[in-house]
DNA sequence: CTGCTCCGTTCTTTCAGGGAACTGACCGGG
DNA sequence: CCCGGTCAGTTCCCTGAAAGAACGGAGCAG
């Protein structure tokens, strides 16, 4: 957890950021999606305090990010599983994934691969409208507020980004 | 500043978490983005204390990710922008926001609205594969081992996830 | 020369992460 | 029946990083 509490912000990403925002928690995901799922497997692999484990895995569970499943009775034995939302954050790992190999990789190349399965294709993912489904990068988009940014309207004046610091509202 | 190191770690989960991972950082990148780009400017809109901002501002700049531009000679004043490789990690954060607007946004609707400026309506990203163009979440991959990986080759047995742990090198 | 803005340092306090030991329920073997 | 081992945490102390607030200094306007 962090010391600010992100979640009262009205900006999706650090409400985002306070489900998962902390370093471990991406990458506790990464392993759960993996298939590594069990509390010493996950304590092993990433090299994390057991104290601080518990905590990330109680707060993700509390954000429904994560379930805990008994997979064994009378030695209550517990995996942890990725819910639908969790599942859908993974999509955000799956960017990050995309960023960190071509900006961080090296000569090594990227350490591991993505096989679509829909087309049996090595691949990764790209961002596109969902509308026209045209590319739609950071450099394609305007930026307006909405409906959940505590302005009564969109009363930016027309530019490049005509609202900017409406993303978030006043304290 | 996390207390564990990610930039070494055969993962470019990890590797991007290292850059921008802790919790103050896509909030900066999201400011700097809308056009939030001076010190004071970021330290009001953020509450964030003035010296971690200099930290983070440091560490993105030797990053790559952002970069100072002096706008005023004389009383030397900087703004500070997005570089290509920043401009790129937004695209994580457009992710974020379609998260968090689909879970955390409640009754009050999304904070902000993106408008794609190729067909001009508000919209918002998806994911699909660089091939084929078809949608590619989280459920429509297969993980396999990159040559970055520091294994001699995938030699995972088949499966749902080919290989679990070979996502990042053994210490 | 007084106050103001901008862009940071420096200082102290506090709190969360790291590390390692400990618990406790269960199981298998000799 | 006792020993060792596995799994899933819990408890403890120590240190380092974040918060908060004060200070600095360069320029400029009046």
């Amino acid at each position: 957890m962090q010391r600010t509490r992100f979640g009262d912000m009205a900006c999706s990403i650090a409400r985002t950021l306070d489900v998962a925002g902390e370093p471990w928690s991406p990458l506790i995901l990464r392993d759960v999606f993996v298939g590594i799922s069990r509390f010493d497997q996950l304590q092993a692999d990433l090299g994390i305090s057991r104290k601080v484990l518990t905590e990330r895995l109680r707060w993700l569970e509390d954000s429904g990010v994560l379930e805990r499943h008994r997979y064994s009775e009378r030695p209550a034995r517990y995996e942890y599983r990725l819910t639908a939302k969790g599942t859908e954050l993974v999509e955000v790992l799956m960017v990050m994934v995309r960023w960190g190999d071509r900006w961080t990789a090296g000569e090594a190349g990227p350490p591991v691969l993505y096989r679509h399965r829909a087309c049996g294709r090595v691949s990764h993912v790209e961002l596109v409208c969902a509308h026209c489904r045209e590319p739609m990068g950071a450099d394609d988009i305007d930026v307006e507020a909405g409906p959940g940014s505590g302005l009564s309207s969109a009363a930016g004046r027309p530019g490049r980004r005509p609202v900017a610091d409406a993303a978030h509202a006043p304290p």
